[in-house]
DNA sequence: ATATTTTGACCGGCG
DNA sequence: ACGCCGGTCAAAATA
């Protein structure tokens, strides 16, 4: 099984659309929408995020705040106190027609995901993030698979099933909140399938779309409004270590590569900021979410916190694009 | 029985 | 006024 031959090809965008803007300017324009963007790399070479990101320099039991916005909150269950693996999760359970496992599973490039995809998620359940793979760069693929969470466990994950079972417990929280999809539209301007979610604590306006390409690759994450409530309390628990602190912890100790591709700030207190570009065929979709919060708060108060604090976002940024990985066999990492 | 997903219909903004 | 398109609704299906 080649088990890094994939790159993450998804973007995450935050609705900032409480900003004040002017249209008309480019630099504000993209910043209405903080964007994370993963991507294969097949198309954008550019956009291809090259990490030194190992397992023995990263540390948190926080398995969950990862992609919480602003700060996501995959499941991923990192423990690195023995410098290897535990579990690295990804989950998107049940979104859409499948399930859309945000897993740090084997994935191969887009290039030859094609042809049976039941067949090849189940290849890929089979990743152990054992010894051999130390010292090989985190495959941050998604994989989309409509096998069922439970049977993710593959033989080989011995010594990761508690925290398979951990994320198959919180999958339903997947990024700490609970989701309700409410509809799908095939999205004419990308022709990919795009899945609208809301959160389904009570009054919680915060809504989210999931955008995925032809071969279920999500390729776009989108947050509307912010939670008027906090982050399900079982969930919380798991991740009780605040993965915020784990970024501020140890987005210092990670140099991202030259190559990085991220526009990249040069102010900011001499800190790096890395933005992935924004295509500028999102920019419609990003107007018309905004058009419709022109008077809501960004899309979580963390965020808005990191409008105005931009030590946040440098740490927040810079921390996450260590997570975007390039999987080319010369790239590993290694600086 | 309950919660969630699916999916066609509907609505409203925009050109 | 019309059609297109994205977002939402809501009944049915599914888990």
């Amino acid at each position: 099984m080649n088990s890094f031959g994939g790159r993450l090809n998804t973007r995450f965008y935050f609705d900032n659309s409480s900003r004040s803007l002017d249209s008309n300017d480019n630099k504000n324009e993209e910043r209405k929408w903080d964007l994370f963007e993963f991507k294969n790399g097949v198309e954008s070479p550019k956009q291809s995020f090259i990490t030194p990101f190992y397992t023995s320099s990263f540390t948190s039991t926080n398995p969950n705040q990862f992609l919480d916005p602003p700060f996501f909150s995959f499941n991923s269950n990192i423990i690195s106190s023995s410098g290897s693996y535990s579990d690295f999760h990804f989950k998107e359970e049940k979104a859409n027609d499948t399930n859309l496992n945000f897993q740090s599973q084997i994935w191969p490039t887009s290039s030859s995901i094609s042809g049976n995809k039941k067949e090849e998620s189940t290849k890929s359940q089979a990743l152990d993030w054992n010894v051999e793979s130390q010292q090989k760069p985190i495959d941050f693929s998604i994989e989309i698979s409509k096998t069922e969470p439970k049977s993710i466990q593959s033989p080989q994950s011995h010594s990761n099933f508690n925290s398979i079972q951990a994320t198959n417990e919180q999958s339903r929280y997947q990024d700490g909140y609970n989701w309700r999809k409410y509809g799908q539209k095939l999205i004419k301007r990308s022709n990919n399938p795009q899945s609208y979610y809301k959160c389904t604590y009570p009054n919680c306006p915060t809504k989210k779309k999931v955008e995925k390409d032809l071969n279920g690759i999500i390729t776009k994450i989108i947050y509307k409004e912010k939670h008027n409530h906090t982050m399900p309390t079982n969930f919380q628990k798991s991740s009780s270590n605040s993965f915020n602190n784990t970024i501020f912890e140890h987005s210092n100790r990670f140099q991202p590569y030259s190559e990085c591709s991220f526009i990249e700030h040069e102010q900011e207190q001499g800190s790096l900021i890395c933005e992935s570009r924004i295509d500028h065929e999102n920019e419609p979709e990003a107007k018309r979410w905004k058009l419709d919060e022109v008077e809501s708060e960004a899309i979580s108060s963390g965020l808005s916190k990191t409008l105005e604090e931009p030590r946040l976002v440098v740490e927040t940024k810079v921390t996450l694009i260590y997570l975007m990985m390039d999987t080319n066999g010369e790239n590993t990492g290694k600086k």
